[in-house]
DNA sequence: GTGAAAGCGCTAACAG
DNA sequence: CTGTTAGCGCTTTCAC
């Protein structure tokens, strides 16, 4: 504090932040000794480290990153691209990558997409202004793999692929789950199965789109798809459609988890008891899944897993420069709660 | 991808990212050339402006913000240390202190404290180093405003504040809430109300337990508490102290969502009907209240306007160099549903 | 052990 | 309109 006044008083530069070179003349030293006190203290006499500390302490002087980094040194700082983090399992992720990062000593830049490749492209060419080391990125329907030809960074993927891109990728098996979940609901004896979901261009959606699809087929059962869901009205909409007259469906696979809720509610409000009136299963596990009434059977995707084994994979390449790329696909877990517990055998 | 080659062959520098003046060489240009046309591209003549923009498109050239801080421009960016992104309560906010930030330009460096001091210093010490345009700050129950006397940039503070310290501080009204909360339950009628808490060194847990401390005994009710519950074995423990005997509390008002929530569970394990056995009133809204059975009554905090309007302040102050430091209080709401309806006026 | 000096990539005067 | 030239704060030889 008193060194705020003084520095003021002397008028030297202007307020501004203490330099190496003010933390230097302060202890009586050059320049270099100062940069080595703060770079681990080496071949510093005890007397001169004594010094230098002090004056650091004194003026409150903090190393600025920025010019570390003009000197090539990294900037410890890796960027984060997701749609949003209000998203909870975007949340989760960002949690688990933060957790790595900070224990590599790496603060994490974080981006906001919206899914929008315009905004995605900006993010990213912020992010290579500011030279970070590396990036984790779920990427919109139609990123563009080109805009990191020239980042001089590694990418790492995560959910979602760029197509064509020989970008290292970690998936959950969208495919996969929705082949568990659709196969789960055959053999508990339901026969029209209704695949309700929305965001039609994003890769996940299509995965799982695609694995109610085939399983259904292979088990010679009608085809029944709303895939434009997005809200709580067009999932009231498309439910209406499918839950009256002799061709209403007995089971409904949701491929996300706000169209789960959206059917639970809507089950409430029109009275219908799941799963007598219809089975239903979801695609992302959540908080109160197992609390609702009926607790929601749903497809588990290892969220954690799946941004944790990211962000390693980002800091292997980091510190080996490999530019090999990979594909992992971490595999789902059914939860069968009591939501889809069996075709009913008798009819009201 | 032929410039990433033909670099290589001619073995300039090494293989790192191209600078201004690689743009500059390759558009036969000075390099201040180059910096007016990446800052607007102003008085620049046409034919130059185009060499220019062509070499940089061919070199995938993007300007170091690292070089652009150094001669004193903003780095824009800005920090933002929460305990953790993967509580909901800050994923909303840091997704709304996300989008302001957008709004202007800045990207957010995220940094996650876990309520630790050490760490949260930790974080705080980085920022600095990076020379970060502005703060947005929750901080831990210890948190050491001295921290930031020398950091060189504006901080506010939300969710809590803190103590003795000269900043600008949005915080939701947790004592009001309280308040609001336990007298609602006293005007339903209900005579013992337990206070149902955690984590009783954070301030927003003090305030709230407080709130329900001075309603009760303005009330000549018995004042009953529990304020060590911070997971669901704790919260049974306490519910069972609490549930038998003649002495049975007929209401809790739980200070916390995740407490919330297991009274919930813990109610229906134990077979106890909300709001028959007792009544529940939460704090702080969550995306199932409305959805369980019964729907939840609860405080709810306007959790985006806090977060907005502490961005919002620093931008101003960041704008303004305005040292001057307020502190809002934002209202809360209290959304009645149907866990709280009244006292039982019949006893089984 | 320690200091002087040369940049790192960029911007901001100045000259032309 | 355009090029030259200082630095910004730091690391890093290289002498002393």
């Amino acid at each position: 504090m008193r060194k705020a006044t003084h520095q003021l008083a002397t008028k030297e530069k202007n307020r501004s932040v203490p330099a190496l070179m003010d933390v230097a003349r302060h202890a009586g030293v050059g320049a270099a000794t100062v940069s080595r006190v703060i770079n681990g203290g080496h071949n510093v006499s005890p007397r001169t480290l004594a010094a230098v500390l002090s004056a650091i302490q004194e003026l409150g002087y903090h190393p600025s990153q920025a010019a570390r980094s003009l000197k090539g040194a990294r900037t410890k700082t890796i960027g984060l691209i997701i749609p949003s983090v209000a998203d909870s399992f975007f949340a989760s992720a960002a949690a688990a990558i933060q957790d790595v990062a900070s224990a590599h000593g790496c603060l994490v830049l974080l981006a906001a997409s919206d899914n929008d490749p315009v905004k995605e492209r900006e993010q990213v060419t912020m992010l290579i202004q500011r030279r970070i080391d590396g990036l984790i990125l779920a990427p919109s329907d139609a990123a563009d793999a080109n805009i990191l030809k020239h980042a001089g960074f590694p990418t790492i993927c995560f959910d979602r692929p760029i197509k064509g891109a020989a970008i290292s990728t970690v998936l959950g098996d969208n495919y996969g789950g929705a082949r568990a979940a659709t196969a789960h609901l055959v053999h508990q004896g339901y026969k029209r199965i209704l695949c309700l979901g929305g965001y039609p261009r994003l890769f996940t959606s299509q995965r799982r789109f695609r694995g109610h699809r085939d399983v259904i087929r292979k088990a010679g059962l009608p085809y029944l798809a709303e895939l434009e869901v997005e809200d709580y009205i067009s999932a009231e909409a498309a439910l209406l459609r499918h839950l009256n007259g002799p061709n209403a469906v007995d089971a409904i696979f949701s491929t996300k988890n706000s169209t789960t809720v959206y059917v639970y509610e809507i089950s409430r409000k029109l009275g219908l008891r799941i799963p007598d009136a219809f089975a239903l299963l979801g695609y992302d596990d959540f908080e109160l899944a197992d609390a609702l009434e009926p607790p929601i059977s749903v497809i588990r995707q290892p969220v954690a897993d799946i941004a944790t084994r990211a962000a390693q994979l980002l800091f292997q390449q980091m510190e080996s420069g490999d530019e090999s790329h990979s594909l992992t696909t971490l595999g789902v877990e059914l939860i069968v709660r009591a939501s889809c517990g069996g075709a009913r055998s008798t009819l009201p």
